[in-house]
DNA sequence: GTGCTTGCAAATTCTTTGCAACTTT
DNA sequence: AAAGTTGCAAAGAATTTGCAAGCAC
């Protein structure tokens, strides 16, 4: 059996020379298993059950930790830009549920090369891009 | 010679049943010239050599009206996710300048199709997308 | 004149910083 | 024991709201 999500973040961000502290434990725990983006506020008010002191400081701490090292990734939403969802391997993107939020990504190597042509067009050469879809899941469609 | 950017906004923006006052006349013409997408603060600090009391609220009051009558799009960057440009017609998305900020609107019909097929394969039904590419334009890559 | 707009000031909300006490290693 | 972490409280920054005066129509 595979190790899970939460360890590999966990057994990451201690090879960072991180200390694993019983709130990190908590916050790693929440954004392993997350199904959709989250707020600082939110990963703090899911925390207090596992860590009932725990500050909504440690919260942004954390997350600006788990961000440098590219363990989540920041996503931009139509309301909420201020977002984190753990970060997937190789160059993905995310498609979002717009009535759940559910989360997954998909491989956005393909529109790689079309992204360099229309730079080109304009004069420009690309280097990055932002990209999300929104849609509705299997779930919410039928509901 | 057709009618410029701001005369189009200021109609559009007559039409809905709004009073064209000064500072609003700062604010749209501030948007309309603009190359780059611009902050409240930015507006505001120009829009004071035009109208010189003011307010920043009435920025934020008239980017309010103006984005809920589409006429300008809020624009996400990877630091600043509170910016607005000017909107384009049809279906057009946008490619900034990493460096100076110069954006442009560029043509997305294309990848809509493969936006669909992607969704699928997950189980969504795609409805919007969040598109915005980066590079060096033209003038920032020769110096 | 009527009623939408404005600018000010105050209130909110979100995020960051300073610091002494506390854990992890 | 040493050094990284934590939570509190306070500071900052960004945005919104209440309201009387002002301006567009």
């Amino acid at each position: 059996m595979p190790i899970s999500n939460k360890e590999l973040l966990e057994q990451k961000l201690q090879a960072s020379g991180a200390r694993i502290t019983k709130p990190r434990k908590a916050i790693l725990d929440i954004i392993a298993t997350s199904e959709h983006p989250l707020s600082a506020m939110e990963i703090f008010e899911r925390a207090q059950t596992q860590a009932p002191n725990i500050g909504l400081v440690t919260v942004y701490r954390t997350i600006d930790t788990l961000k440098s090292l590219g363990l989540v990734d920041h996503i931009h939403g139509s309301e909420d830009c201020q977002t984190v969802f753990r970060t997937a391997s190789g160059h993905r993107h995310l498609l979002s549920c717009t009535d759940c939020g559910k989360s997954v990504y998909f491989d956005g190597v393909l529109a790689e090369k079309e992204f360099q042509r229309i730079g080109r067009e304009h004069g420009f050469t690309v280097s990055g891009h932002l990209l999300q879809l929104f849609g509705l899941c299997t779930k919410c469609k039928g509901e």
